[in-house]
DNA sequence: TCTTAATCGAGACGGTACGTCTGGTCTTAGA
DNA sequence: TCTAAGACCAGACGTACCGTCTCGATTAAGA
């Protein structure tokens, strides 16, 4: 019997052992996320819960922060949609609305920890540049070519740009601007985009 | 002088601040930060380098990013200018200019790493918006009423949300997206804004 | 008249020493003793009990142990009494119960711990043999010196080295042997100081 | 295999306590008591000497002391003899000339410094009794016991109390008398040992 | 009465070591 | 072979006191 014969069989209990332990780390670091915070979470603590020694984690994971996200992102619930609603005005505030309240909670804390994570560490970064922030831009651009299509925005309007300053004014206000993440932003934010009209 | 005016002196006996100290703590924190990054930076560097006692470090400032903050603040080199050109374009340009080459170099690692701080140590968070953040909102703010002013953006835009729109797109791209500050996206995004029509 | 001449004369011009401010430091220093003990006495809580600048403190002692020594001493229930009662079992009784009880108080935690500086500090180790070791031991001597005068010592017994023998039990059992030191212990110590016979 | 013997294996999973780390500790601690004394000594430049982080140190010893109590007791040469030279006025000398020529050198200072330590720290207190004081007072219990057996010493003498007043002696001019331990000190004490007689 | 200088309370200063904490690696016995 | 446990080295953390140094205010003698 050959050697990938033997795996696909799952007989090694070191294997099945090893999935238990994946699982059992992301649910521990979700609970201490939960329970201290993402500042607080240590690689220790997390190691305690899941019953796992600290060399196991470090053996999959670079770094808390990765942890972290993909203790953030293997949640459902955290995934944000963006629907289609027939109108661009419709699917920005449908958006705005979904990712405004998940912000406000937990996983708002959680995600703002790997935002810092990403500056103190550049290899970090880079994964959750690929993992995270790349693909959610890349679905926002999509939404705005529908409003392209509809006829709602111009034809020639740089969506690479526009995107850049719609996730910034969103991400602004997350990080940096005492000012709340809530309706009336999104409304004043769509209201200036329906604006844009096309060169003259 | 009356006597309610002499006990408005408040007389604090004991020795005063050393304004000596102070100074060469923020010089050795430059020095530091010059050296090895905001995120090696270490209080007990500071103080051995100021010789200075770390407890005169912590009676002033609360936290390393503090020193850090104060340091990158007073350096005259780092004031932005917001300057009148006559025009809108010209006045947008000439900031992303000027802030685009500023981030770039050493105090750009400064400031993500206190914008990472910010985001695990709300404390610093408040002080780094109050000296920071907002007062540069402020001035984007004004420069864009010049616009107004001028006829180039429409009385009813809503400045605020604007420059959450502008400032976003630049600490997007500078904390988050893995794209590059660079004179093209300055017009792209200058291209954007002189599109806004006004509301009719 | 010279410059000289006038030193020689010991002109102290300025602010006299404050006895005012000398007694509340030693009153402060009793009351610091007395609640957290020698051990975890500093010169800053009696500076600051006592309204007192750590500078004064350090003006007229050289060290906390100086101060605790004085603190001590300068407190009447301390003196130790060596009373002649007729016989030298008696005497040598009477001041047992006497120095044994006042070993057992807050004194005696005092006390040890001024033994335990006296190794650390050897300016403080001339001060306190100086003060308190020598002419206690003196004392013993000449209580001793009753004994052969009235004929229960033998007229050649070697009394610094017996006095040393004697104040040698007590300290040992009070600084290191975990021995009590009760009436047993000096009723035994005096059976074997009687039981010394005349050379030949 | 018996269940108390199984009980006994006590399995400890993790890393075994590393000797060579201990053993590096130790002579470490050895090199800097050497080099600047007891009260110099601190537990970061062993740490620093020996290659190991100051958590090793803290994990198997609770205070400076204890290090130095175990580096002075495990070093063979500060063993002292009680040796059997045929009389009490021989083992007695004999034993006072090692000891006091131990307490003149090096580990005499440590030694007060311990002795210190003692009055300052219950806990080491304790230690310090448990390996150090009581054993050696056993011993000289022991040879006083030869004396008796050799009727040099009366059969009903109590040597408890004779060892606390012998030991006695030498601790006193040690830590706090200022008078030397000399042969004639020696000398002086077995003089009035010898002359005890038996009660009647 | 004014001058002079040492005193006072207060507390900031440069330092040193503390004991704790976290990170990431290494070692061990058992599964 | 891999896991869980946890000891290991390393070194920064923030704290506690140390003993010294400024301050302005106070005090008391001599001029």
């Amino acid at each position: 019997m050959t050697q990938e014969a033997k795996k696909l069989e799952s007989f090694t209990p070191g294997r099945r052992r090893s999935d238990q332990a994946h699982r059992a780390i992301l649910q521990a670091a979700r609970e201490v996320l939960e329970q201290v915070g993402y500042q607080a979470m240590t690689i220790e603590a997390i190691a305690e819960r899941a019953g796992a020694g600290k060399k196991t984690i470090y053996r999959w994971w670079p770094s808390k922060a990765a942890v972290a996200l993909e203790a953030l992102t293997s949640q459902t619930e955290v995934q944000v949609l963006f629907s289609d609603t027939g109108s661009l005005e419709g699917d920005l505030l449908a958006y705005f609305e979904l990712s405004f309240s998940g912000l406000r909670g937990k996983s708002g804390t959680v995600l703002s920890g790997l935002a810092a994570e990403a500056q103190l560490d550049p290899e970090f970064a880079r994964e959750f540049q690929r993992t995270f922030i790349v693909p959610r831009k890349q679905e926002l651009v999509t939404l705005l070519q529908r409003g392209i299509q509809r006829g709602e925005l111009a034809p020639d309007t740089n969506l690479e740009v526009l995107a850049d300053l719609i996730y910034g004014a969103k991400w602004y206000r997350f990080l940096l601007y005492p000012a709340p993440l809530d309706d009336a932003f999104a409304r004043e934010i769509v209201k200036l985009i329906l604006r844009l009209r096309s060169e003259a």
